[in-house]
DNA sequence: TTGAAAGCGCTACCAA
DNA sequence: TTGGTAGCGCTTTCAA
């Protein structure tokens, strides 16, 4: 059971000598469970990462001993072994004016798809948002980084071409040239509302959009609104198109631009704003006892929350984060491996799920 | 300038061909570092970590050589070798049913506080704020660890219990015995405005909470609530409790309760719910041309927002995220030390901040 | 003031 | 199928 030979064994009593020692409980290594299991350790090792074939007895007597030493491997010794840190950054500044809800259904998707495939995410926000993002390039504390909030003119589209660790945008700046980038495409997602909406007889349309800082400082707000105005401009329809207020004390701005849409007589309204604003908005026509779709349609562009949390659930073309994030982790990934994949756009084609609140105008 | 002597050098030659094979840029090690600068390893280790002196001419042919070679040491083998990882786990299952700014706030609070610390944070959610942790306690991979979004009966504290890495609690648990919590003193904060009010006169006063089940699954709803209606009863005076309807659609309950609370007769409202809630009852009553304090006084308790983004400023006893996460990251690096900190509660005493809304009752 | 060298606890190569 | 062992790139003792 102990490969202690019959003569004195120095390298033993020395360690013998360390843990006992040591103050409190010592830690197990494999060292003692290779002991313990009476196998080198590279079989253990082996054993346990499967990378080679073990016999199932001494597999048995590999697994009994971790059990009973209740041994589980150095992290800190398995990165530098094994260089990988199995840890992924995700830099998210958390700028002020924007919406935390949803910044942070990002930020868990991606601690979510990290955890599928074995790897744990740092957080990098504030001022961490981009020194941190070199420093772990430079220290190697990760073996990769996702970008989260990627504004228009991003920083951190410069840093990510001077690190060699591999970097993927959840988002997609102005200038991603060499870039990998992930996203739902919101061009598509704007352009079906649009199209299904004038398919159907539309021809004014109201586009309940962010905040107007918002149109500045995301990179998929003006996304979604140019490219619903480049297209109903093809197919002749007028697009009303109005701001929320501010994210988290708006009380009038919600209500005040639907009385201007109303007023402005649309048929059809399109959503690309927060939960909270789009509650208000659809709870306020049902007070009115407006009918849906007969008196006027509803489309919820990006949504990245619950739709049947809304008063009354609507047509939408969800924003889904695990989606986006899980795509960015298997990028990291590949990037890690023999064939890294070819910068440029991954661009998730949206998906439209009807809930019933879009119909023909009624004239 | 180089330590390779006259004979041929196996050491230096295996060296360059493992860098020269390598794909890429190889990465600057500490061994290129000291040759470059002609001192041994430790030398520049000592010169770099300041542990130990260096001559001022040695540490700036040192620096000079990082300079050069653009060298930053490895996290991995630093982590090894200096058996810290420099890294704290937070933990935050992040429910569904919970207010995410709120949340957010501090877990910002948290990056923020160990980075100043030379630490970073590794986010443990969902599934992973209970895996994780033992996880990341038996691997080695954080030298400690934060608890955040603590339930009044959490799982979290046994585990706490049962690992050997550094644990502290922001928020306290029903069962705390021997463990190290930070918080705000709630309860103290929930008297601090009962008594206040009571000074003035008040005799009826409006609570207006969070929603039902913070009442459960949070640990500090209970605890103002419960201070708040003792000291009320011990001072003779009322409270009308209400509660805020669901996080993030509620358009109605919260206007609901405000409108019962007139109806009761209250002089005076106390405020423990989400800035979205105070920001609705407030400009209700600006709307509602209510003049504070003489008609009716407004505080605000355990606030973890900016109280000067609300339509009309209000008093508050703010719950600051950053001070609660700073004293939480401290006990966590003293645990660490040779005196850690003895385990027990600490209880942050509330400051209250005056903007001129409490006032004397009018009869 | 500095250097040599023994680890830290693994992974993975090379032999057997 | 297994074992021996050379690293991984640092930190830190022990000597000089």
């Amino acid at each position: 059971m102990t490969l202690t030979s019959s003569i004195f064994n120095v390298e033993a009593f020395r360690e013998a000598l360390r843990n006992s020692t040591t103050s409190g409980v010592s830690v197990v290594t494999i060292n003692e469970v290779a002991r313990e299991a009476g196998v080198s350790i590279s079989t253990v090792s082996y054993a346990l990462s499967g990378k080679r074939s073990v016999a199932l007895e001494t597999r048995q007597r590999i697994e009994a001993a971790v059990a009973r030493l209740e041994y589980s491997p150095n992290a800190s010794a398995r990165m530098l072994a094994g260089r990988r840190t199995n840890i992924f950054a995700v830099t998210e500044p958390m700028r002020s004016d924007t919406h935390i809800p949803t910044h942070m259904a990002f930020v868990l998707a991606t601690a979510v798809a990290a955890r599928r495939h074995d790897y744990d995410i740092l957080l990098l926000t504030e001022e961490q948002a981009r020194l941190g993002m070199s420093r772990v390039a430079s220290t190697g504390l990760a073996d990769g980084i996702l970008v989260l909030d990627v504004a228009p003119n991003d920083d951190r589209v410069a840093l990510a071409r001077s690190i060699k660790t591999p970097t993927v945008f959840i988002g997609v700046p102005d200038d991603h040239d060499g870039l990998l980038c992930v996203d739902l495409d919101f061009e598509s997602a704007a352009r079906e509302a649009v199209d299904r909406l004038a398919d159907l007889g539309h021809t004014r349309i109201g586009l309940l959009g962010m905040t107007e800082t918002a149109y500045e400082t995301s990179n998929f707000a003006p996304r979604v609104r140019s490219a619903a105005l480049a297209r109903a401009a093809e197919r002749g329809v007028q697009i009303e198109f109005r701001t929320t207020g501010h994210i988290q004390t708006d009380r009038t701005g919600t209500r005040a631009a639907l009385v201007e849409l109303q007023k402005a007589g649309v048929s059809a309204l399109m959503f690309h704003c927060t939960q909270e604003a789009q509650s208000v908005v659809v709870g306020e026509l049902l007070d009115q006892q407006v009918q849906v779709p007969y008196d006027i349609s509803l489309i919820s562009v990006a949504a990245s929350f619950d739709i049947d949390e809304l008063p009354l659930p609507i047509d939408v073309i969800p924003l889904v984060p695990a989606e986006s994030c899980e795509l960015a982790v298997e990028l990291l990934l590949s990037s890690l491996s023999d064939e890294p994949p070819e910068p440029g756009l991954r661009l998730i084609p949206p998906r439209y799920a009807p809930r019933g609140t879009v119909g023909p105008r009624i004239a």
